[in-house]
DNA sequence: CACAGGCATTGATTCAGGTCAAGGATTGTT
DNA sequence: AACAATCCTTGACCTGAATCAATGCCTGTG
């Protein structure tokens, strides 16, 4: 059985402004679980009854057209919640691409904590304007950057990612496949190989594998990806006011 | 003055769940404000010392790349709030681009009132929720979509928008050039012209002049834009949970 | 260990949308 | 009314990334 006290995403996550007796309350209300890599446990435009938060794995968020173009809008890691809904469906799909653990809450219990527990809200609406400036940063990417720059993004955010997780940000762990990268670049698989081999050619990163990069020249990449902000990119706990 | 009782956004903002007594207090920490078109009120990277709320008008919001490529992020209207920031400093510029009137508020004083007031937090937070889950459709647009499926997409959210407001879906009014609607969809100018007379010359729409488009053929527009979801897309109060 | 199925790379070719360039239509100003 | 100044449209051409098509490489399974 899962803790709260000792789980690793508390730092970054809704459950961050809680002491133990909140957590405690919190905890009473939640179930633990897991879900292999490859399955889908959030489909777009089913009820939404339950809100998940990330303890552990990564999960692609994304959305289909009727002719099956895939846009993934997110991947998300621990201390990240799950479950937006829009009257009363969800807004999104969602997949473990690795083994996953996560805790479930059902929505009328977690609205009454809510009104137990207003830090959770002030929490969540936080972390709501931080995916909103992520979001808006994609949008950039989506629709001014080239392919070499959004690649270099890419690396750079994920690597960004795992050091605030309290990971080493080099090497960078890539658990998606290249097809995932291209739907959630707005490119295609060919594309994305063919960045990869070309940035391994300038000597700007090594290709570990399929699932690891190795940035051997960050300054380039960097330069690359063109993004002035780098540092300001993600200060954990911005509050709306 | 303006008072809050006769506030036309009043019904789809943040002051929407206030009654009278808490609607004055709000007031009383808050100034009305009058840009002219053109106006840059916010810039990127400038003092987060401001939050803003709309109250007519319209304003782009927008992120530059060193080389001056821009993405506009969104287009705020009556009800919309401003003002994300990131570490103290705004996360995008705003302009805007009719004569705007808004609410004024400080950061530290709008603090103390959401402790006081978690209400207004609520409906904030659902507030923010809605702009992710448009920021999501966003991403789909920029990163899948065909031209012609963006302009489609695009006409048809705006007429919606009109319509939650309580004015007509049809014409739709264009208060932004093509340029910022290119900078919104991802395009160039010459392209967003050339969809525009494509649509015309199909009678799918009808231009007025550079700042209207009358929606001839409601249901070819609609399957132009292939969004499945189209009555699902924008519960005024969605709630987290 | 072998082998099957998915995943990744690479090459050849195409095309949607960008770029460059020239007029035409609005809009606000004196 | 004449004018800039800006915005919009249209045409000719170009190019970055998509598409089509092999082939090679992992990775998990019996």
């Amino acid at each position: 059985m899962h803790t709260c006290e000792h789980c690793e995403a508390r730092s970054f996550n809704m459950c961050n402004a809680l002491d133990a007796d909140e957590l405690a309350r919190l905890a009473s209300i939640m179930s633990d679980q897991r879900f292999e890599a490859g399955t889908t446990f959030i489909e777009e435009g089913a009820p939404a009854d339950d809100l998940f938060n990330l303890t552990s794995g990564t999960v692609k968020v994304f959305k289909l057209l009727a002719d099956g173009r895939c846009q993934i809008t997110g991947f998300m890691m621990a201390g990240d919640f799950l479950g937006l809904s829009r009257g009363g469906t969800y807004a999104y799909s969602a997949t473990a691409i690795t083994p996953v653990t996560c805790c479930r809450f059902q929505r009328p219990q977690l609205r009454g904590l809510f009104n137990e527990l207003p830090k959770i809200e002030r929490q969540m609406l936080g972390l709501a304007m931080n995916e909103l400036m992520a979001a808006q940063d994609q949008m950039v990417l989506l629709g001014r950057k080239t392919a070499r720059e959004r690649i270099a993004s890419f690396l750079l955010s994920l690597s960004d990612r795992a050091v605030r997780r309290g990971r080493p940000g080099n090497p960078v762990e890539l658990p998606m496949t290249r097809g995932d990268i291209a739907d959630y670049l707005g490119l295609t698989t060919e594309t994305v190989s063919r960045t990869f081999t070309q940035l391994k050619g300038e000597a700007v990163i090594l290709l570990k594998g399929n699932h690891g990069v190795d940035i051997q020249d960050l300054d380039a990449l960097v330069e690359i990806a063109g993004q002035e902000d780098r540092e300001a990119c993600f200060h954990p706990f911005d509050q709306i006011a």
